[in-house]
DNA sequence: TTGTATGCGTTATCAA
DNA sequence: TTGATAACGCATACAA
């Protein structure tokens, strides 16, 4: 055969989909390539890249140079497949484009990229099927470990999957091994918006709660109940409406409030989407805030500071919760201990609150 | 040696790295399973799988039936490694909690999902700097295609970029082999604000630009100027500010604009954040939207159906958008052809616009 | 139509 | 401290 013929292997025309694909990488360099021209074995070049093993100073530096002039960059995926890590970790969010723990994201972005890991971001949508098909995925891609935002796999299921692979999850308490979890302060969020409220000379204070399906909610609802109750106030049932944590849901709350006939001078909307709704509701009406009523937000949106007016609200953590859950998994993943530390929560006061009148 | 005077190997107790990692692993199936299961060889298993051949129908029967009892799923990153097609596609974004870019990623989610793609979102803030660094990462990640959502790289690094790996790039049109050009009209959506307000009575027109660093920002420009000229008015260079698209430029923007002293009834703000802002600015100074100042936005972002008044907006179509360039990705790694059509932008009218008074 | 053999680029193991 | 060699799990070229 003429290939045969001859002596120096030179450049054929590419044929087949392996020769393409090469063509297509263009100039990718192999480890194998740099330590040909470092004059070592190729496992010290990938000693001397993971810092494996100690090696002589004179290899390390040729093999930098050789790294330098080659521009070689490791392949993670063939990394992935022989030392079966992948530097990838899977976020299980729940929408991808949520207001909230939008900032989560950037902080998980933030603090893997640091530590040259990749997050792979998911959506669960809120439903366990979607969830569950989203952690199938990530685990087939042998993602190195999960952080699950909140939703609503169990938490028997999240202590399984914990055996399998560090796992950091959020919106919950749970002590396992290989895991890692992290909530924000609910309850004292919801005493804090109450408190506020009741600080300003408000005694019937209606409250538009999330979705009842939601953990969160439940536990901001019992906030508010608390609050109340250490103020020597019994909550009038008929001033708790749920809103499903949207802004129509908030809308429809309020004006079944309204509607209801019973007196109430304040409203704490379970999050900021809500309260938004609300406020339409309320100018639908005529009705002016703070004037007429106050009205109290939770989690803080950015644009919540540029509502009309000005939504007072209760700020959560929520870049540090996705700083603390990435520093937390990469813990997780070097064998150290992880520190579950977040700041509490904060009432930021702007100006749809106000003393009550009268 | 204990083990060694044992004929039958039993499961020892696991030692080293690549030993931990199979035991973490737990049931792990591979196709060599597969194959041995259905008594056919390996490589039959990955044409079925692939569809890269034609197979005996028994034979697919026996592959089918033992990939179901053996819960088999094939591994991505062998996949990759051996294939060069790793299913996953780069997205570079440009702030991961984007309220305007959060729809397009949702869309890009979905069709890459049901096409058994992952996306990989990473964020370029903006920067020609960090987007090549995400872009270099992800290359290196060995993606199937990259999607550039705007951004500050050249056009001459996108068409690099395109002889090297399939590119879909929205924010600009540009023509070259093994890329796409996906693009709002930009200039349409902002005639189309102007003449709204035109059509309403109103002839001094305010404008709120963008950043002028974004190619986005000198468009929307444009439009405001060219529908102005189409009615016969000369846009008075005073009343242009520019606010950066973020809700404090807006707020400063507006300020300007008032203490121009110049006259003018109705301000055009280039996305809604902006407009966000400058509704806070009039509210400060006591004027009324509609009733003392018309004010449209630009994008409709799902909280200004809820601003007090719901505010009049330009509907970019940014789900669809995200759809389209996943689409038009899944063909060029195909090797189809693109179709790449956009719908036209959309007037929403709400309630923040209103005839001129007097 | 199917099986065998080889290779993808790296890390892990073992022996030196 | 270093190098040779064998995986990792799959897809592909080639032979049959």
């Amino acid at each position: 055969m003429a290939r045969d013929s001859d002596a120096t292997p030179r450049p054929r025309a590419p044929q087949g989909a392996r020769a393409a694909r090469a063509a297509r990488a263009g100039g990718v360099v192999t480890l194998q390539q740099v330590a040909e021209r470092a004059g070592v074995s190729p496992s010290t070049v990938s000693r001397i890249i993971n810092g494996t093993a100690i090696v002589a100073d004179a290899k390390k530096q040729a093999v930098a140079d050789a790294i330098e002039a080659l521009g070689f960059v490791p392949n993670p995926v063939a990394r992935g497949l022989a030392g079966g890590r992948t530097l990838s970790i899977g976020v299980v969010t729940q929408v991808i484009d949520s207001p909230f723990y939008g900032g989560a994201l950037r902080g998980i972005e933030d603090v893997l990229q640091l530590a040259g890991y990749s997050p792979l971001f998911v959506s669960g949508h809120w439903t366990a099927g979607d969830e569950a098909r989203c952690i199938e995925m990530l685990r087939a891609r042998r993602v190195d470990g999960l952080i699950l935002l909140d939703g609503r796999i169990t938490d028997s299921a999240v202590k399984a999957l914990a055996r399998q692979l560090p796992v950091v999850v959020t919106g919950r308490t749970l002590k396992a091994p290989g895991l890692c979890s992290l909530a924000f302060d609910n309850l004292q969020g919801a005493r804090l918006a109450t408190e506020h409220l009741l600080a300003l000379g408000h005694r019937r204070i209606a409250f538009i709660g999330g979705d009842p399906e939601h953990p969160d909610a439940m536990v901001r609802e019992q906030g508010w109940r608390s609050a109340l109750a250490a103020a020597g106030i019994a909550p009038d049932e008929a001033l708790l409406q749920h809103g499903h944590y949207i802004e129509e849901g908030g809308l429809r709350a309020m004006e079944r409030l309204l509607d209801s006939g019973r007196p109430f001078s304040a409203v704490f909307a379970a999050n900021d989407q809500m309260a938004y709704g609300a406020a339409l509701a309320l100018h639908r009406r005529g009705l002016q805030v703070p004037q007429h009523m106050s009205l109290v937000g939770f989690d803080d949106v950015t644009t919540s500071q540029y509502t009309l007016p000005p939504l007072s609200s209760v700020r959560q953590p929520v870049v540090e919760l996705g700083r603390r859950s990435a520093e937390a998994i990469l813990d997780l993943i070097a064998g150290r201990k992880p520190t579950a530390e977040l700041s509490a929560p904060e009432m930021v006061v702007r100006e749809s609150s106000a003393a009550r009148a009268g």
